[in-house]
DNA sequence: ATGAAAGCGCTAACAT
DNA sequence: ATGTTAGCGCTTTCAT
């Protein structure tokens, strides 16, 4: 009777100070010391069953929740890990979040996203932020202004695991996993160059990015066993991959501007993709008769595009799984990893009407 | 000289630890007590400026940040909050976010992001995980699987400051930010029926939430006005929002196969919308000749659908600012707040080819 | 003006 | 099998 009137007090005392209960409660309600409780929540084997038994039940009936700051504190760890990319508004981004996310969930991992808008600013200070809320991992797309990656070495080096997706850099020794960037400009150039088209620009995003690299080789050499001439005036980039307001409408002026025209582009992102195509139709080009088109883009309304759009799509969802994956190993591995791996994943062509001539 | 020693080795110490400065290495280092080098980072008055000073600089030098866990678990409180949404790659709701951040951002406060994918159960596990992790309140948008509110019940009684936006809810008193749907639904239903459509059909979410039922009402009140009698058969709701393979096909097929066909769709959602024109082009319709379209939808491509797409759009960003503003308003109030707002913000009708026709 | 000590919720080494 | 204690990083009350 006496401890039933404990439990009571206890719980009307939490409720009325509208807080969450805690080992110390339950240990005071059942008579026991905290580290007893403690013990008995987690299983073990030091605790009789009887105990153990007691301690649960209470638990349950009173909902405890362990609290996760003061596990993080303890054991600087938080099973959360946090995610860096430069924006969510994108299906690529997206869908990667998604992927990452169904890895995180099955293994009860706990996932923070943060964007940097592709302000360098603002990688810092979420880096920064995720990192001091004791995430045990962090996966990350760089921004388009980050050329400085103290930020990241920093941490890194305090042993903080790290995998790069997506926008990489050379300048750090860990997992990394991207799309088949070479192989999809590469695809997406051929296609245009056997559908006839001979005048082929790139519009792509910054080019100090891993992946404008990439995609740009891929198109050099696309056209090279083609034997067409490299132009370097056909190349256009766009700084902040279209997210400023113009950059791609000037892109395609200066394409349409060219003494010896433009006649199809490979556009390097999902932004410049949709970009270049409102910006053709509101020149009133026709594609793909006057300008051909094929972009990379994980959108999933290529089809509704006018004119429906040839795409380059990434595996977003699985690059997002595989990301996970690998950071996880990382966090639980129990010895030092010195041995990293740069996983490369195929991207797939969809030819659509534009980029096959009437 | 013997200070200098002091500090070098500390540094060292962390250094090869790995690990963040603490104030309690300042105060070693310094040889003061954790609770003067405290006080003096916070630059309270009791401290003579010497020890200030020397505190500061020192702590500027190794490049001394308190530790935000550390902080939380004292202080309950993170000075970051929590989104709860459905989906992100969705551009209303990205969109939304966007708002959210920059008002945040502005005033200092990190933002956790959690998808519920629709499923109750992620909801449920998303608040408790963002609760445990002491956020200062919750902005949510339900789950279309959400009918007990007792999770986000529980947390709003124990003082947890939430503010409920788009999917909202009557059960539960605080500050609430919606679009004007009603309006947004009747417009669009007027404008249909202006255009010389007759069978107006109404493809829509879940007929539980919120915004289904002020949608709804919209698109009612329009036809009312026209002497159209309403037509239950002309409604469809697909209860995932289209999320779900082949719903909206399923309700696309459904008004093709009515007696008395449909001739225009108002859909209520993002994925509805851009879900009924892939349907209707798979199935040859002429839009908008055979079936009229106009959409609740934020994507920023209408103009290069085909046809183009008239559409309802919410004012997404600012619904996130507002939201983000009364959430802070909440939070850093001093007196408990008795009396609730439900802001609603108008929505624009822009018309397109899908709707006029020719 | 500064220090000692307690406490936020939890775990674990060390008793017993 | 269970309890005591210390400690994670920080703030704050209470001494001095």
């Amino acid at each position: 009777m006496l401890r039933f009137c404990a439990r009571q007090s206890v719980f009307l005392e939490r409720h009325m100070k509208f807080e969450a209960i805690t080992i110390k409660d339950i240990a005071k309600a059942l008579g026991l010391s905290t580290s007893t409780v403690s013990r008995a929540l987690r299983g073990s084997y030091e605790i009789s069953e009887e105990t153990k038994k007691l301690v649960l039940e209470y638990a349950e009936k009173l909902n405890y929740r362990p609290n996760p700051i003061a596990l993080s504190l303890k054991e600087k760890r938080s099973r959360s890990i946090g995610i860096v990319v430069c924006e969510i508004a994108n299906n690529f981004f997206s869908q990667v979040i998604n992927g990452i996310e169904s890895i995180a969930y099955s293994k009860g991992y706990y996932v923070i996203i943060s964007q940097s808008h592709e302000s360098y600013e603002r990688e810092v200070a979420n880096t920064q932020y995720l990192a001091s809320r004791s995430v045990d991992g962090l996966l990350v797309s760089l921004s388009t202004e980050t050329t400085d990656l103290s930020h990241l070495k920093k941490l890194h080096d305090k042993g903080l695991p790290i995998v790069f997706f997506d926008r990489i850099t050379e300048e750090m020794q860990t997992h990394k996993v991207i799309a088949n960037n070479f192989n999809g400009a590469y695809q997406a150039t051929a296609h245009l160059i056997s559908s006839g088209f001979q005048r082929i620009a790139h519009v792509t995003i910054a080019s100090h990015l891993s992946i404008t690299k990439e995609r740009l080789a891929g198109y050099k050499s696309a056209l090279a066993d083609h034997n067409i001439p490299f132009d370097e005036s056909l190349v256009r980039y766009c700084k902040y991959g279209g997210l400023i307001y113009g950059e791609t409408e000037q892109a395609v002026d200066a394409l349409l501007g060219l003494e010896k025209k433009a006649d199809a582009i490979v556009a390097a992102s999902d932004k410049l993709s949709t970009g270049c195509l409102t910006a053709l139709a509101k020149r009133n080009i026709k594609i793909p008769d006057q300008m051909g088109i094929v972009g990379f883009t994980n959108s999933l309304l290529t089809d509704i595009f006018y004119p429906p759009l040839s795409s380059i799509r990434q595996p977003a969802l699985e690059i997002g799984q595989t990301a996970m994956e690998m950071l996880i190993r990382l966090i639980e591995s129990k010895h030092p990893i010195t041995s990293f791996e740069t996983r490369v994943l195929n991207t797939e062509l969809t030819v659509r009407a534009s980029s096959v001539k009437s």
